[in-house]
DNA sequence: CACAAATAGGACTATATTAGTCCAAATTAG
DNA sequence: CTAATTTGGACTAATATAGTCCTATTTGTG
């Protein structure tokens, strides 16, 4: 059904807030409570999001979270990339794919394929979070 | 994960079989058998790219698949609405969806969405089959 | 007419992915 | 020390995808 992730969805809300916010920083509670986005769902993303540089975090009481990067520098593709793996719109594009697709041997449409894989990515990573801000 | 689903892909493969066989039709027996695409599930497909007059078919012995469209004038998007349901990327996305995503009174990204939807079809629209062949 | 080859299509199963939950540890300001 | 907070592993539930099985219908040919 081709679908972004509830995930992404989720973290593009959580930046939006994060970004609203100013130089403050934002707890992961502050966002569920006025998003509804299940809390501990929303922690994971927001850990993903540090681990990945996008997002700076201070631990114990008072800590939070604030922006790492300017929004128009935070690609849509990266996002996707960090919370649901590599963008891959076949199995064949997966890079250092070790288990090849089961029809790699006869597939005839593989470099199509590699092309609007290009075309693709070019439109997320060319939406920035600025875009959603 | 965002990925193409096979379903895309083997109607993709099988387009580009038949669209290679010229005017004479072709079984399903026969695509199945030179792409080791699963023959009941193909046959599935092929009777909904039937079903959307993308292929005429004719039933009986001698019966088969053949193109119904120039490969020029049938677009990805078209292919993957009628395999997949329609090709929306987030819930709300969906037209005339009766039941509303959970977050749809708080959600702040809504528009963007609305523009990257756009962005999205247009890619998967302007891609042809004959851009595979 | 009987038969074989083909499309047509419903129902089902298995597998994989996504979404969400639960729990416990580590950190830190006050 | 304590409360608020991030960190992160393990688990469950729900949903979607891929594939299978079976039967009916159509039609050209002997
Ligand atoms: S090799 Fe062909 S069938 Fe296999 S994943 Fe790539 S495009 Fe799809
Ligand atoms: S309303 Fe917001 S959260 Fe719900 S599906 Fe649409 S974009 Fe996603």
């Amino acid at each position: 059904m081709i679908r972004i992730s509830k995930k992404v969805e989720y973290a593009l809300i959580a930046l939006k807030f994060i970004s609203k916010s100013g130089d403050r920083v934002v707890t992961a509670r502050e966002i569920s409570d006025s998003t509804n986005i299940p809390y501990d769902l929303l922690s994971k993303i927001l850990q993903k999001l540090k681990n990945e540089n996008i997002l700076a975090s201070n631990q114990g009481s008072y800590g939070g979270y604030s922006l790492n990067k300017r929004p128009e520098d935070i690609p849509l593709l990266n996002v996707m990339n960090v919370l649901d793996g590599e963008t891959a719109i076949t199995e064949c594009m997966i890079e250092n794919h070790d288990i090849e697709c089961c029809h790699t041997d006869t597939c005839s449409i593989k470099s199509p394929i590699i092309q609007l894989q290009k075309e693709f990515e070019e439109l997320f990573r060319n939406k920035k979070i600025s875009d959603f801000v």
